[in-house]
DNA sequence: GTTGAACCTCCAGTTACAGGAGGTTCTATA
DNA sequence: TATAGAACCTCCTGTAACTGGAGGTTCAAC
């Protein structure tokens, strides 16, 4: 039952924004960081102080939202997917079966069978590395022929000609 | 035949920035960054101009580091480790076969190994949501149901409790 | 009315650099 | 030696997606 507070509907079911941050599985923090960015709309104010603007307010269907914003991320898409995501489904409910979410399915398994491939190369390196047939040159060894980095047997360095990236 | 000029050991073999960066596979900003950060030693100046201290020489040794260092990157490795590394082959030569280097790529093993693991576990839950089994609820659809980002069978949250983040 | 929890805004820091502005130094040629 | 152009210099900002903290405000219960 939606009773009027202050010409705001309030809802015995509303949120306040930790209770939404529990309920969706993000934290208070990335939700005003969200907010900021545009990713989710402006929340409701349940007072609109004269020095912060009040606390913000929830609904279910922001919570909603929130959710499926968390499980986008727990998926590892990118907030401009997930912004994209979330304009389809405010278009027309959800995203689900229409094209631009399968693309973007699509290219996001793409990315994460490329990073797959890598990590397995360097697992693969640094395997080498550490097999006792490695001999280690010790004091020997100079900056200049020392290979205990892989220098030999080197991963294939990235094709853009940027210097790598941990994040990958 | 090292020859003096101003005081500075000379040598036909010394390299520019620019040289020691394509010997060595990093970027010119990449050095700087390095040398910032204090990763790397200040460099020699080739002359200490009035206004900014002069261009950076280098000699075999140094593009020998950044050889190294470039290479420790591409396994993916952080530069606090490589920071180890680096004191590590300063102290005694090269690193390959002292504990501590086999301590580094042996916790960088297992990292990736974490990652990989992570990374087929989504790589399992995309390719359900894009399987034609999985009939879309378009309109009928809401917030509170949506189940298109797989909140069903959402791989394990990060244990920490912390937001999942892109870079893993 | 008061207390303590929940919440507010703003700012700085994180990783490992890249890009650019605007000025300086070096090198090769005339 | 003068000069043109390449190479280089320093300083600043921006990146992705937040986290942590300071210092003040609002809310809910007693």
């Amino acid at each position: 039952m939606p009773v009027m507070d202050g010409g705001i509907a309030m809802d015995t079911h509303d949120y306040g924004i930790g209770r939404a941050a529990k309920a969706s599985g993000l934290t208070i923090k990335t939700i005003h960081y969200y907010e900021q960015i545009g990713l989710i709309p402006r929340a409701q104010r349940r007072n609109s102080g004269a020095h912060t603007g009040g606390n913000r307010v929830y609904g279910e269907a922001d919570v909603g939202r929130l959710r499926f914003i968390y499980h986008a991320r727990l998926l590892g898409l990118g907030l401009p997917d997930i912004r994209k995501l979330l304009a389809l489904a405010d278009g027309k409910g959800c995203p689900g079966g229409q094209p631009e979410y399968e693309q973007v399915l699509a290219r996001h398994l793409d990315d994460i069978d490329d990073r797959i491939r890598h990590l397995l190369g360097l697992r693969g390196t640094i395997e080498v590395l550490l097999s006792p047939q490695r001999q280690p040159k010790g004091e020997a060894c100079s900056w200049n022929t020392c290979e205990c980095m892989g220098a030999a047997e080197s991963p294939s360095p990235p094709a853009d000609g940027s210097t790598p990236n941990r994040c990958r």
